[in-house]
DNA sequence: GATGAATGAGTGTTCATTCAT
DNA sequence: GATGAATGAACACTCATTCAT
């Protein structure tokens, strides 16, 4: 494995145990197996490596995201492909996806901005398929923007609710849950 | 205003701004326009300080949402009132929230297990709540925990989104959305 | 008991239990009963009275002593109620005998100068104890300066000894020791 | 000179010129020609700082002391050599003798009790020459431990009496005559 | 390229002292 | 005269960053 590639699963580790503050670069050197020095030859500062972590982890969100979005399924399906990539990238990177959602939006530097960029450009795409569901017929006439909103927080909240409280097999337990309030939303028919 | 009371207000307002580790004690005494020194003879310490704002939010969330949920009115109205007690609380402490939602979860001190603490506490109401509805007919045959769950993180993650995007007038634009979707499901009846 | 002197009592065994830099005014205040403002009205500073009471009890030395010197008796009985004396002392006021010998040299401000000028003209006296002794032809011809140093500094040993060692009945224990090895040495009369 | 022995020697001199609380960290780094913070990669705290002076002092005092002991000249000159010992050490290293001598029982952290346990095993040791000596018909049927403790006491006084009244040619002074009567008394034969 | 010893700006906290009541 | 709330200068200690080797 490559030193910078070293030193970003250290950081990633460390990062995602202690936060932001809690973690010294002497424990991501150690960590890694290289010296303190090292860290600065391949990151300016503590912020950047940071914020390398989060915006790799948003691009390949976004990413993901978007050819879910053009695969020419139902709305209905890209919806769930969408929840499931979160989930995935969750389970193959619980660290990077605890540092988003736990530090994502701390007051560090310009973090939060590109944090912001990347979560609106997902919004975006997501309100798109949104658009296009309710146009094709799948959705009912809701505002697209804030139902992107509103079905990202709830997949991020499930996430968040999983690190929080530490519970196990999270996406099992509510994968199915989300899709049944969502779609067919909590009320019966009477109501 | 008490000493007390002045330096809770600045307190706040600097810690929603500039973040637990962004503020300086400094700081807070020149906004609360007192000694640092004094600060101490009210708070311990900057993380008790802290820990009070937030865990006396958490407390006034609690009581209210109680006193809703035991208001006697129909599940789905009592789910609506949470959502707006979130709200108003929002509108009457934009600082006190944001510290909620940016920093309640950061590893300070044992910040995070009273946050867990009264996390859980509201969880369990609202899911009570849950439970009567599907009992009385008014929801659906859903997981009560796993909704209760749901509902929360989603009014929390709306009001966080509201907080980072820098929205005005959240509450309006969202709230008839959020409860179309939650209430009646995204999807049309046909499918 | 006026305040002046519950202040003083009460600095006195602040002072002895933990030190000088040990011991805050506010304890001292709690334990006089006085509030923190009134010492400032008998004492200008932690300092001054912290030197008062130093001051206070090597006046009380130098008085005693004088008297002992001047009494008439032989010049060894003379050496022996001097020691009594600091042993008297000690039994009476444990608090202040144990601040002088523990603290009297600190480095605090000018105390360290009062104490230099206290225990200089004890030494004289005692000096001046032993030359007449020598005089009388009963103490050997030694130097009477140096003499007196010696055997001041034994008792003062002695008190520390007790003190540091935290033995009871100090001065039963060794009293009699010293008076053995100081007035007929350690050596057999062979050697 | 390393870096550990340079922040050594100006603790060594900043301690005995300003004692313990009037030297600040600042003081010996800049003393020491290094930066503040390098002094913590070499002591933990400012107390260790102070503490590890005084062992490594006790500890060489305990060892010359013991070989002392040990030697087999006669116990007479055993107790000699243990003086000459002491003012070797105090001519040698000055600073650290006045730390131990001013400062050593101060209550700072821990360093009361190393300061106990040094003297004490610096007491046993004396005190076993004292038995050997009586047992060899060298010293009069005196108490040993007692007067190993007013036999080191003694050699104490004297270079804190030295220190504190700024003499110059301390030992040569006082040698003699501490000799003089700690071995053949005060008193004349008749008395 | 890699290192880790050195750095010093920065920060939470303490406590003698003041002064309005 | 007595008080104790308020003060802020002072200080130990931390840690991201640098740079000589």
């Amino acid at each position: 494995m490559g030193t910078r590639e070293k030193i970003l699963n250290a950081a990633k580790a460390q990062f995602a145990n202690k936060g932001f503050h809690g973690t010294l670069m002497s424990d991501i050197a150690q960590s890694a197996g290289v010296g303190k020095g090292t860290i600065y030859r391949y990151f300016p500062s503590k912020e950047e490596l940071f914020g390398s972590i989060i915006n790799s982890q948003l691009e390949s969100f976004e990413n993901r995201i978007r050819v879910a979005a053009n695969s020419g399924d139902s709305e209905r399906d890209v919806l769930m492909d969408i929840a499931k990539i979160h989930f995935e990238e969750y389970r193959a990177s619980k660290e990077v996806i605890e540092i988003l959602v736990m530090e994502g939006l701390n007051k560090i530097g310009d973090i939060k901005q590109d944090f912001k960029k990347g979560i609106a450009k997902i919004e975006q795409i997501v309100s798109q398929v949104i658009s296009k569901g309710i146009y094709n017929g799948v959705f009912r006439d809701v505002d697209p923007k804030r139902t992107a909103v509103i079905f990202l927080g709830l997949i991020w909240t499930v996430l968040k609710h999983g690190i929080v409280m530490e519970e196990r097999d999270l996406e099992k337990k509510y994968f199915d849950t989300i899709f049944d309030i969502i779609f067919h939303g909590l009320l019966c028919p009477d109501y």
